[in-house]
RNA sequence: GCGACUGUAGUCUAGUGGUUAGGAUUCUGGCCUUCCAAGCCAGUAACCCGGGUUCAAAUCCCGGCGGUCGCACCA
């Protein structure tokens, strides 16, 4: 056991027991990607699973599979072909690299000088004899960095693809074949879960910053003139922790505590729908387990934004292993995209309104990471429990979050006692339970594992069940244990599963006093 | 991308020019075992990659790749 930080344990827990861990590891890993183990795969689809009943089921949102490799068109149409680039300056001297738009607007104090394009960007380091900041040295020419994988399309080669950055331009391409499918009605939401690629100059910290990642998008398309969310009341009085554009310029070090219909009320956050989503992005960051005050919302200053965006809310989540961390993007993209993609293809993208009048639809985007979510979720839920003889991990997962619901193992490996725990393990996964039939080593060492993969139940198959049909059931959390008979089993799970209390599930065993 | 530190079985680590590369733990098999990693026996399993120095490199040097931290970056 790793005497490290949090983060450390957690990574050496998730390479031994198969949640995640660096791909291509056999050739040497590569920094940015990660391959997901068997229980992180249960657990990360679990999550998504969660994702889509928070944002989509209830509402009746549509979802899109929409390919990975796309057109070059369409980013030369969203903008992200202009603005997915760097300019990167290194000195002809000390090899040092440098961002050549911040040189600029260090030296002549400009802003936004990237915005200027690259031509701008080499026209000015020479105008203004900029060399380099740590030697002196001349500049070389810069470098364009593209953060956009690129490819090609085909044999010839002819035609340039692009990996998607983000699966929102998807939402937008496809927006008119969604809203016919939805019978022309507006207000509705796209939303797509999916691959996406990024070509970070530096991943860092494992799941935070990958180069491949796992995004869940919502596009909701709504009228600016009827901007009503008809389900704002359902999260009207969450209260969420908020900083404003204003706060963040003013540096404030504690958020504003209010509810969201204060904060759409006094136009902090500008529309119904962005409050909305931002109430029910909180519900669903509770559903994994981080608490309300673990989270906060924080404005994007102007110049921070993205280029589509006029106004954004990062939703932030504490971590012990890197404080609070960004985990998802709420922003207001406004008709940037739609009206983008109808100049760059001549295709008509508004809609019509029952007077007569037509629009092009805005748009309200939340926008989360599945991986870090991932990784916020094992995080939240660990605990180090310290027992007279040992240091134990328990991954107390939300029940229904688990990779793996039910264990079931005979107390001992004879007098047929595996034989019956087969059956009842072959019950239980016939009711379509993640379950896991476990009979190596002692009782002991079977429930620390099922503890270190966060399973929440455990059955016990002993001699009451080979005599009387009774079984153990043991709750990872608490480590008590009730019986109750095999032929109730199916419920007692389901109760569980729906959130009935353990106690309730059967006679709660009480050791040392037999 | 820059700097510092760093890379030994699945995991954690000892070893710092010549070792059968040691230990702990996990895991597998066996014995045992009527509820929380008990015990006993056996077994599998490692020097990040490529160059160089040397009679000899896991050990020293250079480069690459990865990791941690700091700076920068995060559209």
């Amino acid at each position: 056991m790793s005497t490290g930080n949090i983060y450390e344990t957690i990574t050496e827990i998730a390479k031994r027991r198969g949640f995640f861990w660096p791909s291509f590891e056999i050739y040497g890993n590569i920094a940015g990607f990660t391959t997901y183990g068997d229980v992180g795969v249960k657990l990360k689809r679990n999550i998504e699973a969660q994702w889509r009943e928070s944002f989509v089921r209830r509402q009746g949102f549509f979802e899109i599979e929409d390919p990975i490799v796309n057109s070059s068109k369409v980013f030369e149409a969203s903008g992200h072909l202009a603005n997915f680039k760097e300019y990167a300056a290194s000195c002809s001297q000390c090899g040092r690299g440098f961002r050549a738009d911040h040189l600029i607007e260090e030296k002549t104090g400009m802003e936004h000088v990237e915005a200027q394009g690259g031509d701008a960007i080499k026209r000015l380091l020479v105008e203004n004899n900029i060399k380099c900041p740590v030697c002196g040295g001349a500049l070389k020419e810069p470098t364009l960095v593209l953060t956009m994988f690129q490819t090609q399309i085909g044999a010839t080669g002819t035609e340039v693809g692009y990996m998607r950055p983000e699966a929102a331009q998807g939402m937008f391409t496809n927006f008119k074949r969604c809203y016919q499918a939805n019978r022309e009605r507006i207000p509705f939401a796209i939303s797509q879960q999916g691959k996406v690629l990024r070509n970070e100059v530096s991943p860092r910290r494992g799941m935070h910053r990958l180069r491949e990642f796992t995004i869940m998008e919502l596009e909701l398309f709504f009228d600016p003139q009827n901007p009503a969310c008809p389900w704002f009341k359902d999260v009207e009085e969450e209260k969420v922790r908020l900083y404003t554009e204003e706060m963040e310029e003013k540096g404030a070090k504690e958020p504003l505590e209010i509810t969201i219909k204060e904060a759409v009320a006094k136009g902090l956050v500008i529309t119904e729908w962005q409050g909305y989503f931002m109430g029910v992005g909180k519900r669903f960051m509770q559903s994994l387990g981080v608490p309300p005050e673990r989270q906060q919302f924080r404005a994007h200053l102007p110049q921070e934004r993205s280029h589509y965006s006029s106004q954004t809310f990062d939703h932030e989540v504490y971590t012990k292993s890197w404080g609070w961390i960004e985990v998802a993007g709420h922003a207001n993209r406004t008709d940037y995209d739609l009206k983008a993609h109808q100049k760059g293809s001549g295709v008509d993208m508004s809609v019509l309104r029952k007077d007569g009048t037509r629009f092009i639809p805005h748009v309200i985007e939340p926008s989360y990471g599945a991986d870090r979510l991932m990784f916020v979720a094992m995080e939240t839920a660990y605990e180090l429990r310290e027992t007279a003889k040992e240091k134990r991990t328990i991954f107390r997962f939300p029940r229904n979050l688990a990779p793996y619901q039910v264990s079931v193992q005979p107390l001992v490996t004879k007098d047929g006692l595996p034989e019956k725990a087969m059956t009842v393990y072959d019950t239980v996964l016939a009711e379509g339970y993640r379950a896991v039939f476990d009979d190596g080593g002692s009782i002991g060492r079977r429930y620390a594992r099922q503890d270190e993969i966060g399973t929440p139940l455990a059955v016990t198959i002993d001699y009451t069940t080979m005599e009387k049909g009774i079984i153990t059931i043991r709750e990872r959390d608490s480590w008590e244990q009730v019986t109750v008979h095999v032929d109730e089993l199916p419920a007692r799970l389901h109760a569980y599963f729906r959130g009935a209390e353990f106690r309730s599930l059967g006679q709660l065993v009480v050791r040392g006093a037999e």
